[in-house]
DNA sequence: AAATAATTTTAAGCCAACCTAAAATAGTAT
DNA sequence: ATACTATTTTAGGTTGGCTTAAAATTATTT
């Protein structure tokens, strides 16, 4: 059995949107997803589940399959290889990868991912720091927070992003927050939720509500 | 305007037809190439005439137009660069890659191609031999024969090959016939127009007609 | 519980890319 | 020039993936 392009990319958008939500997935966020009609997914959605790739009732939403799951795993472990390649090997900045990555993790060869795995050096995490899932399908968990969850006086390290548009991430390399950074909260302001931040590399400075909800942070 | 998966294999076969044969692309050979029928060509050949990708008129068949040339040219480039790629830093051996740089060369990034190619060290010659065109679509030439052309007493030096399948390529790893081998004709047997070759690794074998007509040399 | 709103599905149809079978044209041989 | 053959095109139809508009179902409000 071959599968598509689009139909890869439906069993993605209902991966990432069940394990977002925690239920199943939407005819409605999954047309919101993949920028479609809700008539085009309701007509896409009884292929796929023709296709044993998903659970399927009308009216009820939709979950993955075994075999679903297992070809979006993979194609998420394709596409944040091919990122990592693309900023370790390619030298692109993490903002311009995305794009790149979604053709990337389309290309069909088992061996290709294994090798690349290798010849980045088996790559736990992508350039944002999202989890690069086993060939089983298994995502290394981490337990980080989010900025905005530690306390005056608490220190972690800048981990992920949860927002990952070229806006935030470019707000980012101005503020030289990357990825690996240690942080120190020094000071909470309650009147707008921001927080004034020591980063390792001496610079303090304020960060906004929204800028704390959207970094990831291990503590130490 | 953009352009499928599809069409873009169309003229990249196209391509390869008109410079094979030095003659239009008929629909025939077309179909040949692109393993599909005759009325499919016809169909497609409309669409792509439409967007005055080719020349067509019924009957004459068909040839490239400047645009369409500068897909094909651009195909192949991408082509050989992730074959080099894939031998070069995966580690890959010559007949392996084929089939996942069709794939690859359908990816769309302007500056992944020029990243890759300077990663790659600006190769100008893929991992058979083939040229590389520039982004300008030109392609490097080089005075190569067939070692069927060479007389005995004369030497020169694998570059290319122009059987590409699997069971040549494997061929000529056993016999340790890679590019950059040095070889020198010894003798030449007019009864069934194999030659005794010494090669620069010391080893002498007798090579038979199919495969000298197969192998591109450098002569000096 | 009934009415209204939101969501989802069905119906009907479009386009790209394919197919087979039949018709048209071109090329070749007598 | 005619007849035959090979090639190419047309005609008509299929499938995947999409659309809009209308109908059906579910969810929410009163």
């Amino acid at each position: 059995m071959d599968i598509s392009h689009t139909e890869e990319n439906y069993l993605k958008a209902i991966f990432k949107i069940s394990e977002r939500d925690g239920k199943p997935a939407s005819t409605n966020a999954i047309s919101t997803e993949m920028e479609t009609t809700a008539a085009s997914v309701t007509d896409m959605v009884k292929r796929l589940s023709d296709k044993t790739l998903i659970h399927y009732e009308r009216y009820r939403g939709v979950t993955l399959t075994g075999q679903g799951e297992q070809i979006a795993t993979h194609l998420i472990r394709k596409h944040r290889l091919w990122e990592v390649f693309l900023v370790d090997k390619l030298h692109f900045s993490w903002d311009e990868v995305h794009e790149i990555a979604e053709q990337l993790e389309h290309i069909k060869s088992q061996s290709l991912v294994e090798r690349l795995d290798e010849y980045l050096g088996f790559p736990k995490f992508d350039p944002h720091g999202d989890p690069i899932p086993d060939s089983n399908g298994n995502f290394a968990v981490r337990k980080q927070i989010l900025l905005s969850e530690l306390k005056p006086g608490e220190r972690g390290e800048v981990v992920g992003v949860q927002d990952h548009t070229t806006a935030f991430l470019q707000y980012l390399d101005r503020m030289e927050l990357a990825l690996g950074t240690q942080v120190e909260v020094l000071e909470y302001f309650e009147y707008d939720e921001s927080m004034r931040v020591l980063a390792n590399n001496g610079r303090e400075q304020v960060l906004s509500k929204k800028v704390c909800q959207n970094l990831f942070i291990q503590k130490h």
